[in-house]
DNA sequence: CGGGATATTGAATCCCGTCAAACGTAGTGG
DNA sequence: CCACTACGTTTGACGGGATTCAATATCCCG
């Protein structure tokens, strides 16, 4: 049973990749964890103007390619997305995992090219953001202009998270956090907090947090153990929260 | 001793840590590897006009603390910073390391309050830019308005591929990553490509690449057998750019 | 229903961390 | 100037946690 939040309205067309059809972002549901947070309703109006164009990526589908022409930014309306980057050999690192609200191609302003990867792990559909658009308009609302900026400056932040779980804490603790995070976003999007489907594989959750796949289900085999949670296949309860949090915050020294 | 941030901009006194003495933007050496790169004259006065106080950090100490207040990003006109964040117990991450023309406290964005701590390594100058007029200057001016985009995008794609590096890459593959990317900004800066001295210690390059301090003298040693470099304390030599970069290329598998 | 992708589990291996000792360097003050 | 100390670095021996290789099980989609 897939999450479905926010079906498209009507939307009868084939399923073409593009769709003229909009939500007003006034009236998404989604607005207070996007770009639109502060605007007063003549901002989101003009805002609106901008976000013209939906686009619609199936489950495995590229939103974008890594060296592609960067035009616009895109706010995840419905579905999964991850990000990955790639190494000149054939390694790559999926550096984040993007759910409703959440912006995507942040990356491609530093060289007009996107550097990364972005792949729907389910079906999901997006807000096309032209970005020489969103800076024009940046530039007359002060208020869109320090969001966008707190955005960049949150996906830094994590970055630095991520950096800090990639080098310092154990395969366990790996885990724990990575489970917290994802339960606690899911939780600012209604959804429950201690229910959820894993949208990635067990590979995809080892490449975001420096792991391989067989120590990805060993751990998760450990936790069901312990009593922590329930995992089968994708599907994952958390029966202990207290439990993982003490995972995470205690140093194993 | 703690430090002396945002002392009255008069202050005269002796060797305070700020300094109102000022070199213009516009003369200065690293304008194209900093924030005014693309401003014509007019563009680059005004980016003068805020950008009116300096600051010297001793090495060891703080150029600000993780939880203060964010009210100014840094550029770094000498010398030499890490960042580094921590988790609620001791453990601390070095998230990069900071060099001439480079910008610091860009995380601070997000919350208002700065989320790492940045040291200098060796006895440095900053140039202080009040966040809240550059984010007005660059509503002015569409050319500060995207480098100053460009800025962060690019710290977020160094962050991804830093990720990597930590999830990705052996110890070896880690330390000749770092070694390039160092000599190269180096190089950028007017400086040798193969001949520098390290500002930071073992424990901090392990830090930043996720390894022990025991593991990154190791392998300094093992490179310096292999003839790839001379390491002598803090001075070190390339003297196989080559077989580094392979080093970093080749998989292992 | 069948086949390919995904997940689980075991056993062996290895890279890096840990612990420990010794050495070198820099800075201090007698 | 040199002894003294604190800090950073080097090197060795050992152990452990994660990877690797491999076999089996399970799920999902056409």
């Amino acid at each position: 049973m897939s999450v479905n939040l926010n079906a498209a309205p009507s939307a009868p067309a084939a399923n073409a990749s593009l769709e003229p059809l909009k939500v007003a972002c006034a009236s998404c549901n989604l607005r207070e964890l996007c770009l639109p947070v502060g605007l007063n309703s003549g901002e989101l109006q003009k805002l609106d103007g901008l976000v013209a164009q939906r686009r619609t990526v199936p489950r495995g589908e590229h939103l974008f390619h890594n060296g592609e022409r960067f035009e616009a930014l895109y706010a995840v309306r419905t579905g999964f997305f991850k990000t990955c980057v790639g190494s000149e050999d054939g390694r790559d690192q999926v550096t984040g995992f993007q759910m409703a609200g959440e912006l995507l191609g942040l990356d491609g302003i530093s060289s007009d090219r996107h550097s990364c990867d972005a792949v729907a792990l389910e079906d999901s559909s997006v807000c096309v953001i032209p970005y020489a658009q969103l800076e024009g308009l940046s530039r007359e609302f002060s208020v869109l202009q320090h969001q966008f900026h707190k955005i960049m400056s949150r996906e830094i932040v994590r970055d630095h998270g991520v950096m800090l779980l990639l080098g310092n804490m154990r395969a366990e603790e790996r885990l724990a956090a990575f489970l917290l995070n994802l339960t606690q976003r899911l939780h600012a999007r209604g959804f429950s907090s201690s229910s959820l489907v894993l949208r990635m594989t067990r590979e995809e959750i080892g490449s975001y947090l420096g792991l391989k796949l067989e120590t990805v289900s060993r751990t998760f085999s450990r936790f069901q153990d312990e009593g922590l949670m329930e995992v089968k296949q994708r599907q994952l309860r958390i029966l202990d929260l207290a439990g993982l949090q003490a995972l995470v915050n205690n140093s194993p020294c």
